[in-house]
DNA sequence: TTGTAAGCGTTATCAC
DNA sequence: GTGATAACGCTTACAA
């Protein structure tokens, strides 16, 4: 019982043809019922599964859907993923995960290695380097392809595809506007370098926020961190920063921070200054992942639903990816440009948890 | 510019045979230079690439490994992942990843999904479903349908196939003398249900850490706790759960924990409790993830080192993937069985922070 | 030096 | 009701 059967084997056992065995596994009305039977039998027997290697062939198309992340051990993504992985699956599509590491090269390389022909479409969050170098030849290379992309939360208007996004402005209003409502006055953000563009929204969410309530927005609460001091090594230098920042302003009573672990470390090193959260300092985070709900105090977040994101993205290529099917059809008939890409928002929604009065 | 070039359409635009193209694009020989130059030029200025789906089912081996876990949204597993993509893209693999969600049903699905012909082998962390039923006869079928399997962390000795595991039993014993060294007289053990391997051998670990250290292991102070508390949402139950503990065995000074999030609650309820750490009670957990890092006090932890686990796993599945190629060969010479599995034990290693004096 | 043909495992079309 | 045949895109003997 070694390596899988085919048709052709069954059909030299049966003596049959191979096409009848074909038609008879399809139930096909040309076959008579006692073939069928008898050849059923023996397929079920030997536990005959198609080859889906040789089916993608004869359709030109995989079933399997690229997904391209910067990391994969990082909450969100693999909350992403998660979600992507659940309706792929419900709509009979396989996934195949590719790690950027946050390099452009990779990404390209990456990308190459799938778009020829292992996969059906992509859905993607764009790596920081090929942000910062803002070239995006390679999606619209792919796209020109016939190869259909979703991208997701690390968008970038250039790029003419589908799109799933966080509302990055407007959960920085409501988080921002929760600490003023919850009587902060002087709220203080921490975000990253402009060019990671969930940062700068960010950012502009404060600072409407601030608006919105007549609060002229002060630059010196204002700390951009350079992502280098993400890494975990690094972990001391970014408590460096935050305590620099806190010194050099002292009537700090709220902060914002754009992710998880800039308002974790705001926290301990606020409490390590002596201050008391949520009485004297309310933190609010975003990205609502596993630290938030572990740190003490438990941290209030806007929490960004990757899953969520995940299941929409997915929906949305397999959309694309069916409605390519029958399209052919209409291609003969009324070939419109179809150039109408989607762009969804999903709300953010606010974890109310301790940090925060 | 649109769907990929084929070879048969370069062959059709220059007026000569596929053959000649593939063979010119293979720098074979046979060709005359200049053909050659005119081929390479014409499928260079249309990007030509080798179709992945028409390769694979020529060479009958896909170049894609199948991975396949419990869950993706947990730091181990994304860990491992990462090692996997890392050490498959080095050695020209692409990954396809599966979800079980713990369910024997979604494995044994997702398995059969791959299994046909999708990719060339899996590496694979077995759901507690699957372990609670003990049922292993979908790996065993997979196997012997020609698939090679490489199992790591949630292993089975049922099975034959190279696995890669934790030294659980050792990294548990390393865990608990060090709470011994340092002045520990009255250690807790927070665990899992024996049926979960890992559970059971660190669980092993901590009896034989106390024994070889002439200390009677009370039953009292190991809490075995039920997976359902894992979930996110039971947190309160699982802190009363081992506030319950401590209440009942009030002289604890030390705390093994078999994961992370066992033993950053139980330095939480300890510390509601009023206990200080380290000073008055220790806490090692297993498995060092983002949690431990950033807990407070920083917990000092037993490293899996996920990552080298998922490289381990992968050359060793790659290794054997491409035996099989040249094995064809000796299988008309000598057909030996072969079945020498490997079991790569990779050590632990602690990870030294403040939970601990 | 180039081309033909078979084959990888399927399905679909068309004969018989 | 059953079977040849072509096709999906490619490689590789084998002919020419």
């Amino acid at each position: 019982m070694k390596g899988k059967i085919t048709l052709k084997q069954i059909a030299k056992e049966l003596d049959v043809s191979i096409s009848t065995v074909s038609k008879a596994l399809s139930d096909s009305k040309e076959i008579s019922e006692e073939t069928k039977q008898k050849i059923k039998a023996f397929a079920e027997l030997y536990n005959y599964r198609p080859n889906n290697i040789a089916l993608s062939l004869q359709n030109r198309k995989t079933k399997t859907i690229g997904i391209l992340i910067p990391e994969i051990v990082h909450h969100f993504f693999s909350t992403v993923i998660s979600g992507i992985e659940l309706v792929a699956n419900k709509r009979g599509y396989n996934v195949i995960v590719g790690l950027s590491n946050e390099s452009f090269t990779k990404e390209i390389i990456n990308m190459e290695m799938l778009a020829n022909g292992s996969i059906d479409g992509f859905i993607l969050s764009i790596s920081k380097e090929t942000l910062l170098k803002q070239d995006y030849h390679h999606f619209t290379a792919t796209i020109n392809q016939g190869i259909p992309i979703v991208m997701f939360d690390r968008v970038v208007a250039e790029v003419a595809c589908d799109k799933v996004i966080v509302d990055d402005l407007n959960g920085s209003v409501k988080a921002v506007q929760k600490l003023v409502d919850t009587g902060c006055r002087n709220i203080a953000i921490i975000t990253t370098m402009d060019y990671v563009s969930v940062g700068r929204l960010r950012t502009q969410g404060y600072i409407k926020a601030l608006e919105d309530n007549k609060i002229t927005p002060n630059p010196n609460l204002i700390l951009k961190l350079d992502d280098s001091l993400d890494l975990e090594n690094h972990l001391e230098l970014l408590e460096n920063e935050i305590r620099k920042f806190f010194d050099l302003n002292p009537g700090i009573d709220g902060v914002f921070a754009v992710n998880e672990l800039y308002a974790i470390t705001a926290m301990k090193v606020a409490q390590k200054m002596g201050f008391h959260i949520p009485e004297d300092i309310q933190v609010i985070g975003f990205t609502d992942g596993v630290l938030s709900k572990h740190a003490t105090p438990t941290l209030t977040t806007v929490s960004q639903h990757g899953k969520r994101i995940g299941e929409q993205a997915a929906n949305l290529l397999i959309d694309r990816l069916q409605n390519e099917d029958d399209s052919y059809e209409q291609y003969l008939v009324s070939s419109k440009p179809k150039t109408d890409y989607i762009k969804l928002v999903i709300e953010t929604e606010i974890i109310e948890r301790d940090s925060t009065k």
